[in-house]
DNA sequence: GACCTGCTGCGGCCTG
């Protein structure tokens, strides 16, 4: 029998009432699978690819929807994925008449209500409004969420890794105690590369035995076209611009700048290229601060613009797989942070099957060129940075104490003990240390105890009650900018935000005309000169990987006939500089610059390893400068013999306890990276830094690996 | 110079 002969009548009809021609390959794989199993699955297949159907189309077939209850439960990191999702779900589900509700924070509350009275279907949800459930109508999970068959989770590789992704972790068991029943998980993404990685997903979907991994590995053609134009970092170079713009005036193209500000940048001044010439005017910004409507019109714009031209420049807001139909070309403006972001957006243009896919590199510095290469090589070698794995989120097990207390009605420390226990989230965290939380959110007046029972404390009742509990990652609050009643977007207050003051924001120009402090707002009119906007914010972290690729590219004599003859150059050049150094081991050599006083040490290494030895650095009283975007530490040659200390290192435990006790007294704001942990107690505070901001594991390991090549001669 | 993600309940106002 075909898979397509195992699907369901109603199904098959769905599908030749589509006219296609045939199941896509991930299709054909996946539908015996789930129909004939009762295993989880882990669908890993490229964008546009069909992956949705691959799950849905089998899932519709095998399970009965007669029974009372909702039976299959879709969770995505996006509402507009949510809405993208529902359009495609709901014009399946008429075959078979089955019910399909959004739950999320824009979604009709009519529609909830009617799925609360008849629990039936299937429902898409995001994690944080699943929390809300769990928190607010706890009854309401049982109601609803007692008979699932299946959970269908989507992007879930921008879950793995993350705070979020750990959140979601402790809500799907929670939402298997609830059920009588075992429900399968089955999880979508287009970036999981690594054969390591498997390991990590199926224990994510907490049952390695019965996961098993389905993933469609055609490879898409690629032209990808690498161009230099130098230029600083606080205006991007003309020619650059303009070049850009004659790449791409007569196509639909994606501009990915890596910042907010740039974002804006491109957008305005390549409108204004294109209104000297006579160009399309589908010029657009998109990003978290531009309005949600106006964002929400970009994308529509987008997917409807099958005759038009247009381009838009923009975040990672448009990396994850949101509908805005085919793009001809991807534009990377400055090196990625991370493989698992270049997948993404490579993956964005040429989605149709016959379709290859189309990206230009831009650098502007001959560090990011290096990491531009380094991220394609590792690419082309299929190599993705690892998940960073959470031993023991004491944050998000805090967090958790609190919805779980503030979803009963007072419980018994042995209730509480267990409903943690039962959790796998939390597997590596011991009983004592459970209860040492749940005392010290005692003392803090988080939980209070009444009689023998927990309930929420007074201090914990106002952030239990607040709107922003129900999820794990903090978001800034931001001035509201908008023009005569007609909302914008918004901007943070920086120095550049004054009256009178011209700024770009969602591709247009605005002159500031009042700042309004108490209502945190901001009026402004259109202009017609200005500068780009500037957003408060650190840099992603740059791994390991990465960093190690670089170092190996500039000392190995491949020549790349991917760069363009200006890119051939710099990065020749670059090699002849880096020459004085007689690397010939990249694993274990790095780079050490004896110039004048001072010595440049070049660490090729993880965002992560470097902060921590900035930390011991400080610890030390080294007085140094060290740079991100090259990865290079600054120090005077008097502390040469300190670098050599540093590496005989080899601090305890106990003793990285006590220097992280004493930076985080000095400054508390330091464990604020994570919302919750900041109500820790002080030694797990310190457990998340060694684990989420420091590794001294790996930069212990790495400075014990490592030997030092000096220059040959000497460098002015 | 530096990414992104989500959101209950309730009171009050408006419209049909």
């Amino acid at each position: 029998m075909t898979a397509f002969d195992l699907l369901s009548e109603p199904i098959r009809k769905y599908i030749r009432d589509q006219r296609w021609e045939s199941l896509r390959k991930i299709q054909e794989a996946s539908i015996p699978r789930i129909l004939q199993t009762e295993n989880n699955y882990v669908i890993i297949s490229k964008t546009a690819s069909g992956k949705t159907e691959a799950a849905f189309l089998p899932i519709l077939s095998k399970v009965n929807f007669k029974e009372r209850g909702v039976k299959v439960l879709y969770i995505s990191p996006l509402i507009a994925l949510i809405n993208d999702q529902f359009v495609r779900v709901e014009k399946l589900c008429e075959y078979l008449d089955i019910k399909v509700t959004k739950w999320h924070g824009e979604a009709s509350k009519a529609q909830k209500d009617h799925l609360i009275k008849n629990p039936e279907g299937i429902v898409l949800i995001t994690p944080e409004s699943l929390e809300a459930m769990f928190v607010n109508r706890p009854y309401n999970i049982h109601h609803l969420f007692s008979k699932l068959d299946y959970i269908v989770i989507d992007e879930i590789h921008s879950f793995l890794g993350s705070e979020r992704g750990v959140h979601l972790k402790s809500l799907l068991s929670r939402l298997q105690q609830a059920n009588e029943n075992r429900f399968k998980v089955v999880a979508l993404s287009a970036t999981v590369s690594d054969v390591n990685e498997y390991a990590e997903l199926k224990d994510y979907l907490g049952n390695s035995e019965d996961t098993k991994i389905i993933r469609d590995n055609t490879p898409k053609p690629i032209n990808v076209i690498f161009k230099y134009f130098p230029g600083p970092v606080t205006e991007l170079p003309l020619d650059l611009l303009k070049d850009l713009y004659v790449r791409t005036h007569d196509s639909k193209v994606l501009v990915f700048p890596n910042a907010r500000g740039r974002v804006e940048e491109v957008a305005v001044k390549l409108k204004m290229i294109s209104e000297r010439v006579g160009g399309h005017k589908n010029y657009f910004s998109h990003h978290s601060s531009v309005d949600k409507e106006v964002r929400e019109y970009v994308e529509f714009f987008a997917k409807n613009a099958s005759l038009q031209n247009f381009c838009i420049s923009c975040t990672s807001t448009l990396e994850l797989g949101i509908d805005i139909g085919n793009v001809d070309e991807v534009v990377q403006i400055d090196a990625t942070n991370s493989i698992a972001s270049l997948i993404q957006r490579v993956g964005r243009s040429g989605r149709r099957e016959d379709k290859s896919s189309n990206l230009c590199l831009y650098s502007t510095d001959k560090w990011s060129l290096l990491q531009s290469i380094a991220c394609w090589l590792l690419y082309t070698e299929k190599y993705i940075e690892p998940i960073q794995v959470t031993e023991k989120p004491y944050d998000v097990l805090l967090h958790q104490i609190l919805s779980i207390v503030k979803g009963s009605s007072g419980l018994y420390l042995v209730e509480l003990l267990d409903k943690i226990a039962k959790n796998p989230t939390f597997s590596n965290i011991t009983e004592i240390e459970v209860k040492d939380i749940i005392n010290h959110l005692n003392q803090i007046d988080f939980l209070e105890k009444l009689g023998n029972e927990y309930i929420i404390g007074v201090e914990g009742e106002k952030v239990v009650n607040n709107k922003d509990f129900y999820s794990l990652f903090h978001t800034p609050t931001f001035f509201k900018v908008s023009s005569n009643g007609v909302k914008i977007g918004e901007l943070p207050l920086t120095p550049q935000v004054r009256e009178d003051e011209n700024v770009y924001l969602s591709a247009k120009i605005w002159k500031i005309k009042y700042i309004d402090f108490e209502s945190k707002k901001i009026e402004v009119i259109p202009a017609k000169d200005g500068r780009k906007p500037l957003f408060l914010g650190d840099a992603a972290d740059t791994a390991h990987l990465i960093r190690e690729k670089m170092l190996e590219i500039l000392f190995s004599k491949e020549v790349y006939d991917f760069l363009d003859q200006v890119g051939q150059l710099v990065l020749q050049y670059f090699r002849v500089e880096l020459s004085v150094f007689k690397v010939t081991n990249v694993k274990k050599q790095r780079p050490l610059l004896n110039s004048n006083d001072n010595i440049f040490f070049y660490s090729f290494a993880g965002s992560q390893i470097n902060k921590t030895i900035c930390l011991l650095f400080e610890e030390i009283g080294i007085d140094y400068r060290y740079d991100e975007s090259c990865s290079i530490f600054q120090f005077k040659h008097s502390e040469l013999d300190l670098l050599e200390k540093i590496k005989a290192t080899k601090l305890n435990d106990d003793q990285i306890n006590q220097i992280l006790y004493k930076h985080l007294e000095r400054n508390p704001s330091m464990i604020n990276f994570s919302k919750w942990g900041a109500y820790l107690p002080l030694r797990f505070q310190a457990e998340i830094l060694k684990n989420k901001l420091y590794n001294f594991d790996e930069c212990f390991t790495f400075l014990n690996k490592i030997d030092y090549v000096f220059n040959e001669h000497d460098v002015d």
